[in-house]
DNA sequence: AGCCTCATACGCTATTTGTCCTATATTTTA
DNA sequence: TAAAATATAGGACAAATAGCGTATGAGGCT
């Protein structure tokens, strides 16, 4: 029997919760909590507790400085957060925090208790779209750490129309900013596009980027 | 129906995997290659396969590889990763290889067809040990989600449309890999241009990139 | 049943970009 | 000092992009 308690200060929701959490007779629900303090105040006279259902919008103490201090103080409770956020911000704060899992609001009953059991058993449930997003936080923090920018001998003056090449301006800007044509401009990109064997600005920018031209 | 193509060197396993499949009636398993080159030249023939189950340990050509390959050639194919190997190392090559999910060689067949639904549907399936994994990743280098990525509500399809264009290919390519019109892409643009308030290419991955959209 | 959003598709026009070309003055370097 | 590299400038043409309009079917929500 797995003991549960939500955070939860929207009622309707926190209802819905618990009426998918009722369905499996193996799972108990311990309480429900308005905000990240009375929560916290919960778990400190109540020690059964296992799984915490966190919301991450709760008025007083939110869910994410709430689920950073349930995993302070009580480092074996499985937090999953339960919520109807799935922007990156959010969701890699509460990872950081450190969440077990990260559900959306409109999971069915079933995956919803598929979930309790994979974080019991040192899982890490996450709704298709936040998996998709984690996936990406991975894919994009190795572009920092890349490889030895190779070498492309670009001259000072095409770095620097490299750089407002890649501010998403038109070559007429780029030739104001820095007194020069827009003819020029162009030919200056001409010969980047050589030198980095790319023919198009985005090609050139994200190679640039990747290598740290600029 | 989906439409299935197996990538295993080793036969006890394919078989193993096929069985799962055929349980579900609206899978299809359209063949099995020994290596990645062989599943390459039956990608290059037939164009119908959806889902590529990939072993990472394969002869000739492994499975991170031809993933890669894969990902380049036909964007629009879902890579689910089907190995025996949980390390880290594996699973982060393959996250960056762009594969779509994870899965050890012990998932049950409903898992499994959970996952292959789950991907078409946008998702990234993991087991739950992997997810783990992802997570930590996560965990353990951070410093660039600093700031809330806003919100510009982008559909699905519209951050799909972004990634393709950070690519820096163009609107005919956008449209091939995406099996649509390349006046459909340019409606798609021209909406994410709205939403996000800018008038041109760089600009509107630049901003994405930034906020993390994609 | 009616109202949304989303994804699809097409037409038209103006602007921007990419790839050729040539040409000259200045700066760097061998 | 001579040669090479760099920065400047512009012509011509094709391709790609951006901004506008309209329209339709599918699916979700009220």
């Amino acid at each position: 029997m797995l003991r549960i308690l939500i955070a939860e200060d929207n009622t309707r929701i926190a209802r819905s919760l618990m009426e998918k959490l009722e369905l499996f007779e193996d799972l108990k629900v311990k309480g429900w909590e308005l905000n990240g303090s009375t929560l916290l105040n919960h778990l400190e006279r109540n020690s059964g507790v296992e799984v915490v259902l966190m919301d991450i919008n709760m008025p007083v103490l939110n869910g994410i400085e709430t689920t950073r201090e349930v995993k302070r103080l009580y480092p074996h409770i499985k937090v999953i957060m339960s919520t109807v956020f799935d922007e990156e911000h959010y969701i890699f704060e509460a990872i950081l925090a450190g969440a077990n899992g990260y559900l959306l609001k409109d999971e069915r009953p079933e995956k919803l208790y598929d979930s309790i059991r994979e974080v019991m058993d040192g899982g890490a449930p996450m709704s298709s779209s936040v998996a998709r997003k984690a996936l990406n936080m991975i894919r994009y923090q190795r572009e920092h750490y890349s490889q030895p920018a190779e070498e492309y001998n670009l001259t000072r003056r095409e770095t620097e129309i490299l750089e407002q090449l890649a501010t998403g301006i038109n070559y007429n800007q780029i030739a104001e900013n820095l007194y020069i044509s827009s003819g020029t401009v162009r030919k200056h990109i001409e010969n980047i596009y050589q030198k980095l064997q790319v023919h198009n600005k985005m090609e050139a920018v994200q190679l640039a980027l990747k290598n740290r031209l600029i």
